[in-house]
DNA sequence: AAAATAAGTGTAAAAAGTACATTTAATATC
DNA sequence: GATATTAAATGTACTTTTTACACTTATTTT
């Protein structure tokens, strides 16, 4: 790794005398932000941090750190989850990058923002005062600093968007789950309330659930089926489209 | 604007004895490329040019440039645009931050990549010339340099996908246009056959097309008519969800 | 034993999607 | 000027999906 970056070192001394052009260019610092979602049964929540430098220091953020010189964004996203959550392997999608030249106060800084969704239920809380990490429900998350507060607004239109086509919000669920806390899940997100003789049938058709033979009796006195998500399927049908498209099997 | 940046120079001197936190980061150079789409009413095209510096001088590339200390992303995108085709107000949406350590080799670059959907009609061709820029074939393009065409097969994903959702596929056509063009382009898109009167039946329930009363005689004998989009049904309809959603009345 | 609570389930009517063939308007050809 | 050619335009019956809507069931609490 090392040696790799020496040799890109050379590289550039060696082009910058036939090709000045690239050495004109101003550089930036670039940060990696991460927006990240969780669900406990009731609500969704938003995992937030103290920031620790100047400016705004003390004042609440989204979590990220600036790019290092190896690694891509990819790898920077899941290096400030992991350090964060404890958590590897999570869902992860870049949602933006933010570049107003005065979002950052003290340097321009550009921002590619990821968004995260996390089983709230595996989230580590010992990292959490490390770095002075809470969660928020959405509803009620305190001010944000910079643009932060666009980023977590683009991320939450993102969040829907998606799960209207996809079976994404799954990966908010823990490993066993009942269809009336799926049901709250997606009330949550769309702000609304969906019938739930119909909301049942439509999510048993997609074939993703396998039925446990427990019961979630935390909530109520009957009791909840839990289900389990079927792991192959959910993999294979994700990209499916939903709609739209008169004949989808016809599209290559 | 000059005055605004020097201040900004002053701040970060100013900060940085009281914080050096940032000093010690990288700044990497970012820039902007542009997946610049077209329609000629027969196949979907690919607007490309021959770069101008080393390495790689002479192949054929993305439209790009480095992004100026005063511009966002979105300025820049339109810079490069209004440079490239003469046309201002294009449809323009932000595709992907790409930010592979070794995508250009002389230096780490992160690019910002915007893809554009243009009336290739109004595109002015004397610009071309200046810039060595060319139409392809989406099917039959050159290689390109970097990562380009992995940014162009994500472009034209994404443009598939937001058109099974969304009627952004009028920003490819003329102000007059016919159903059986309308057709092609959707049909070139999804790479695939519809049935003529279904697809007829459903561009009209949209309500988003005006019938004229001359006809495209380029095209058949008979002629087909030309329509009109409806901008204000348009721009009203753009973002409404077209499925899954049980009601999506009752969605805020 | 009765009341309370949330889970679980079925059906009929409406809307949307699909498959499919003939007629029409205009031009080109003999 | 009659005939052939071409692509545009249009309708209907069938299937699938979506929607609206209410009662029964299992279990705990009183």
């Amino acid at each position: 790794m090392i040696k790799k970056h020496q040799i890109s070192i050379l590289e550039v001394k060696l082009f910058s005398i036939a090709m000045p052009k690239y050495q004109k260019q101003t550089r930036f610092l670039v940060a990696v932000d991460c927006i990240i979602f969780g669900f406990d049964g009731t609500e969704l929540k938003l995992l937030l941090v103290q920031r620790e430098l100047e400016p705004e220091k003390g004042k609440w953020s989204l979590i990220g750190s600036f790019i290092r010189e190896e690694e891509d964004f990819e790898k920077g996203a899941n290096r400030i989850l992991n350090q964060m959550t404890g958590l590897e392997g999570v869902y992860l999608e870049q949602l933006h990058a933010f570049g107003n030249p005065d979002r950052d106060p003290i340097e321009r800084t550009i921002s590619v923002a990821y968004f995260a969704l996390i089983d709230i239920h595996q989230y580590e809380r010992q990292l959490n005062d490390e770095y002075h990490a809470e969660w928020f429900p959405i509803k009620s998350a305190p001010r944000l600093i910079f643009d932060h507060e666009q980023m977590v607004e683009m991320a939450k239109k993102r969040l829907r968007y998606k799960a209207a086509f996809h079976p994404i919000l799954f990966e908010l669920l823990p490993e066993k789950f009942t269809v009336p806390q799926l049901q709250n899940l997606y009330e949550g997100i769309f702000d609304t309330v969906f019938d739930k003789r119909n909301f049942s049938r439509k999510i048993q058709s997609t074939k993703l659930l396998i039925k446990q033979k427990d019961k979630d009796k935390e909530n109520s006195k009957k009791g909840a089926y839990y289900y389990k998500l079927d792991k192959r399927r959910y993999a294979a049908n994700f990209h499916a489209f939903l709609n739209f498209i008169p004949n989808p099997d016809n599209i290559k």
